[in-house]
RNA sequence: GGCGGCAUAGCCAAGUGGUAAGGCAGCGGUCUGCAAAACCGUUAUCCCCCGGUUCGAAUCCGGGUGCCGCCUCCA
């Protein structure tokens, strides 16, 4: 496998510190308000890598913090007249809301700033003892001229860094660059007692210390969004390799950003979008096919037009999937609990059918151990349902018994190939069994919407058996303006929503 | 000023040396009472521009243009 690592700037070759496992911290949300669609880019795409992982049989570690003490949490919590850790709180809670949401499973471990305040006293000491970091009046700053290797993983010249460029410099410390471990508190703000006195951890150290707790020096993946790499990385690594002496993490992966109109989407620029409002909008598999069809490394745009093209796309892949699951039905070969290995006689269209299956199969792991390339493995979906569709289209009816079997083979097959892409992918929400669950639709919320549909496709079938036309399709025609399509098959009539929206969801987030 | 990214058909998008994946939209056909869905066929002589290397480049090198990002908190 093949991974882009930011320290080196080359594709490298996936070596695992211990065969078989693989560690990885994810840098979560400070938690001061709703996550956005930017920041869920990141988290579904170090979700996919996770799920990967788990497919290709690493025993996985995962890690993803949350930062709910931070001068952001509390200046909101100061506005909002609330305690700054009950804020963040909310928010924690917000953003598992959320996730869950778009099928981005729990990490094994979502470690809080507040709840490692005795860790991070502890590094600090260390970084204190070995000269990598001195105290000014109650703060303590990390002294980056002790750290040679600074800027290794932003590619920075100290000498060209534009110090104060941007933001006033604090004369107190050495180095313009030198950063808080430690920061005294003050009047009104939260604080821990500490040896330096009360106080609260800067930004970077706790992402240094909870990941050196849970996953130990040389860890598999540190991971994060591109705005991360400087300073708040470049600093972590600075924090780690000069308390312990050892290599931070082995493999660095940044995730690009999504933009709005080719700009970033950020809280300073107002263009953000909630994603608990896009989700009013768009069912949640099309906001996670949506941002998985883009390479993770790429920018990616987002627009109203670019979800629904995402979501004319989506319907295709859902229709395949319906297509094979009532053709199995139809079949009586629902139960799949056991494909069966026989040797049977090949016939051609089965057995050439079983061969591009597994052919798919095989080029769905080649995108993906290519630096998780989501976009093209996206595109073996759509070759498996094209197989699908077109084998079910032109299988005859008549069939002996050893190619009925072969095709109940290759048809298992095909669902369980579904399964297994959508398990990394995890676009559809799935059964106990794993088995991919199609809802109608996110919004379906009224349980008489079932049985009136019904109801009136069966009255329209009865004008369709007297050849009345006119009244067939004034029906049809009425329930599509309402946004319910009705397409007649062979095998009965079958109904859905209109999966793309008209209008465009108009202003940002608040 | 330093560092970095992006530019592929109407739209989205993969592709880092071997002669342009996939999706959406469009067009023609099959199927259908008509549709829809599905299937078949079709849609970039060319990958921002100029030059170079090579038998061969969207892919490598040099130069240029445009857009964006980081250097302050942001995934």
């Amino acid at each position: 496998m093949k991974i882009y690592n930011t320290l080196t700037k080359e594709k490298e070759e996936f070596k695992p510190r211990e065969p078989g496992k693989v560690s990885i911290y994810v840098c979560g949300p400070t938690t001061y308000n709703f996550i956005h669609l930017g920041n869920a880019r990141s988290f579904i795409f170090f979700d996919t890598v996770r799920r990967y992982f788990r497919y290709r049989g690493y025993e996985v570690r995962y890690v993803q913090n949350f930062t709910d003490m931070d001068d952001k949490i509390i200046n909101r919590a100061w506005e909002e007249k609330e305690n700054p850790l009950f804020l963040a709180e909310k928010y924690v809670q917000a953003y598992f809301y959320d996730a869950q949401a778009l099928n981005i499973q729990k990490a094994d471990i979502h470690p809080k700033v507040s709840q490692h305040i005795p860790e991070i006293i502890d590094l600090i000491k260390v970084l204190i003892e070995k000269k990598h970091a001195y105290l000014v009046d109650q703060d303590v700053y990390f002294d980056i001229a002790t750290f040679a290797d600074y800027g290794k993983l932003s590619g920075r010249n100290l000498d060209f860094i534009q110090a104060g460029a941007r933001v006033e410099v604090d004369v107190r410390k050495k180095n313009p660059l030198d950063f808080a471990l430690w920061k005294a508190a003050k009047p009104g703000e939260p604080f821990w007692e500490s040896p330096w006195g009360l106080g609260r951890p800067g930004w970077h150290i706790e992402c240094t210390t909870m990941a050196l707790k849970y996953l130990g020096s040389g860890f598999d993946i540190h991971g994060g969004g591109n705005d991360l790499i400087f300073p708040h990385h470049e600093n972590e690594i600075a924090q780690a390799e000069a308390a312990t002496g050892q290599p931070f993490a082995h493999y660095w992966i940044h995730s690009g950003y999504l933009t709005v109109n080719q700009e970033k989407m950020s809280k300073s620029l107002g263009n953000y979008f909630l994603v608990r409002e896009i989700l009013k909008k768009f069912p949640p598999e099309t906001v996670r096919f949506f941002l998985l069809s883009t390479h993770y490394r790429s920018p990616q745009d987002f627009s109203e037009e670019n979800l629904n093209n995402a979501a004319r796309g989506l319907e295709r892949l859902k229709t395949s999937i319906i297509l094979l699951q009532e053709a199995l039905a139809r079949f009586g070969w629902s139960d799949t609990s056991q494909s069966s290995n026989h040797k049977f006689q090949t016939t051609e269209s089965e057995a050439a059918f079983l061969a591009t299956l597994n052919k798919l199969e095989s080029d769905f792991v080649v995108a993906m151990e290519d630096d998780f390339n989501t976009a093209l493995a996206l595109s073996k979906l759509f070759d498996l349902a094209r197989e699908v569709n077109t084998y079910l289209t032109q299988r005859p009816e008549t069939k002996n018994q050893q190619s009925e079997e072969l095709a109940r083979v290759a048809l298992v097959k095909a669902k369980e190939l579904f399964g297994s892409f959508n398990e990394v992918l995890g676009i559809f929400k799935t059964d106990v069994r794993g088995d991919i669950v199609l809802e109608r639709s996110f919004q379906e919320k009224d349980a008489l919407v079932e049985p009136l549909i019904n109801l009136i496709i069966r009255l329209r079938q009865e004008a369709r058996v007297k050849k009345d036309w006119v009244s067939a399709d004034k029906i049809r025609n009425s329930l599509k303006e309402l946004g319910i399509v009705l397409e007649d098959t062979p095998t009965g009539v079958r109904w859905k929503y209109k999966e793309d929206n008209g209008p465009v969801i108009s202003g940002a987030g608040s």
